[in-house]
DNA sequence: CTTGCAACTTGGAATCATTCCATTTTGGTT
DNA sequence: AACCAAAATGGAATGATTCCAAGTTGCAAG
């Protein structure tokens, strides 16, 4: 497997170097702090877990981070409704499962398959470049303790 | 094919008695509006044509009245990204395409059997109340003229 | 009818995630 | 060691949406 589709702590530097971006302790302490826990955490939960670490970081900071990681291919955006976006550092391509209950997103594996499958759905002249599969519902208990929130 | 699952402007007023609601001129026209042109207009989209006229509604209106249709069953929310929600009264389940280089979106009409086949990669214990399919991509000029935004 | 009142509408203020901006700081080069 | 583009910072601005308090209306009971 390449860097590319890791996801490990040493993989940023690479990234960033490869776009021509720095290396910054706000850079690597956030994309630490994504890797550690898994849980989709909004904006404002990373600020939080952050600070704890390096108290004097900004909430912009924070943001532009993100949008960094994003740009970069490290992390992608999980928008549910009209909540605020939340980060996952999972980039291997699965599907979410939001937890009405319990307001938790899981992360669901997907068959190969199943793009191919859905591309199939499109009528003639519709190129998708991504799809992007949310569930609804509810989760019995520990299914995936991993991608809890 | 039961009203339930119709889009026409009579199902109004049967949805609102039996939620036990009223019917308003507002609510009726928003409703009219929404059919009239099915290119998943914004609320603030929606205001500007029901003001051409009912000059005198106002943007909380909209959004009650687009909340209260939401809630009868009779129009449905899309959001795509952090953007502005959309309101689609297409009641067949479908799945949306969201053109990026026109920012149209367009409904796609999906085979009964893929919401089965979807609830197939769900791990044991997660029960789906509703899916979500989301592509993004570009499409070729004309290609569903109707739902062209 | 007309009265009563809960449901509805309205305009403006409030909220809240996110972005913008002007200034300061910093990583890395010459 | 100086330089400078890139990055970080705090605070203001933005924009969709919601909240709220006051005025209006649909409609059921008398």
């Amino acid at each position: 497997m390449s860097t590319a589709t890791q996801t490990n702590p040493d993989a940023l530097a690479q990234r960033l170097a490869d776009s021509g971006l720095r290396s910054t302790p706000q850079r690597e302490l956030i994309y630490r702090v994504l890797l550690d826990k898994r849980d989709h955490p909004t904006a404002d939960q990373v600020f939080t877990r952050v600070k704890a670490e390096l108290p004097g970081i900004s909430l912009a900071t924070v943001y532009n981070c993100l949008e960094t990681l994003v740009q970069c291919g490290l992390v992608k955006q999980v928008n549910l409704e009209r909540e605020p976006t939340r980060y996952c550092p999972n980039l291997h391509p699965h599907a979410h499962f939001h937890d009405e209950r319990t307001g938790a997103t899981h992360d669901i594996d997907l068959p190969p398959g199943i793009f191919s499958e859905l591309r199939a759905v499109l009528p003639p002249g519709y190129e998708a470049a991504g799809v992007e599969i949310t569930f609804r519902g509810s989760a019995v208990a520990d299914a995936h303790p991993a991608s809890v929130q």
